[in-house]
DNA sequence: AATTTATACATAGCTTTGCGATGTATTGTT
DNA sequence: AACAATACATCGCAAAGCTATGTATAAATT
């Protein structure tokens, strides 16, 4: 079972979402919580994450702060302010669609003023 | 605010849940019924859903059936046995893969066993 | 009657985005 | 000493929906 499709547009969303919710995390900190708090079913790659945290640094969204643990360097993530704004409208965005598929895949549909 | 991104790896359980629902249905006739249903915010455009068909009749999970309408062709497409169990397990787990996320998303993760 | 809009199919090429593979380096474990 | 975990990064690939375009019939509007 590979829900890697299903992840596509809700990456950057959940990244600003965790970063609201803890203030500052680090790359692999954040690969590792949603490992776990998705019960190790969404396991998020370097490959995908790193870009994502850049693309959401280079549109303002999130900064970057280096902090050094002995020699390993660890860069710190949090929200600017505009991110703040985004991660609401992002976050909100991304309820109201997922409450949509639930509707459409779950409930019988109503015949009366379909198409046809 | 344009959702495409997030509709990915979406569309096919959509259309196959739709095929189960309404034994059978055309092309045109799934845009319209997705549109509404979904109160005007999800467009699915013929760029997407015609290859999207395509590929799962390819997969052996619909098959098709062309009807005249006058001049007018349409092809009906509705669920092989394949398609009715892969419409089953991929229903739950978008339902699954969904559920997660909006646990990411909404509750308080609790960092008492989580990274770092 | 002519034009526009809706119905109904289809495909080529673009863009986005997550992933696999790979690379570098430090730290902890066996 | 060897291996696994931590921690960053990038390149090129693949998947999938979209834009634009094309063809054709039917209905609605002017």
């Amino acid at each position: 079972m590979n829900h890697t499709e299903l992840l596509k547009g809700t990456l950057g969303t959940i990244i600003l979402r965790l970063l609201e919710e803890k203030g500052r995390m680090y790359g692999y900190e954040i690969t590792q919580l949603v490992k776990e708090a998705s019960g190790e079913t969404i396991l998020i790659k370097e490959g995908s994450l790193y870009p994502a945290l850049h693309k959401l640094e280079a549109d303002g969204l999130i900064v970057s702060e280096e902090v050094f643990i002995g020699k390993r360097v660890r860069k710190y993530y949090s929200l600017t302010k505009p991110g703040k704004k985004a991660t609401r409208a992002s976050v909100d965005e991304l309820l109201a669609f997922m409450q949509t598929i639930h509707n459409l895949i779950t409930s019988e549909l109503n015949p009366s003023h379909g198409a046809a």
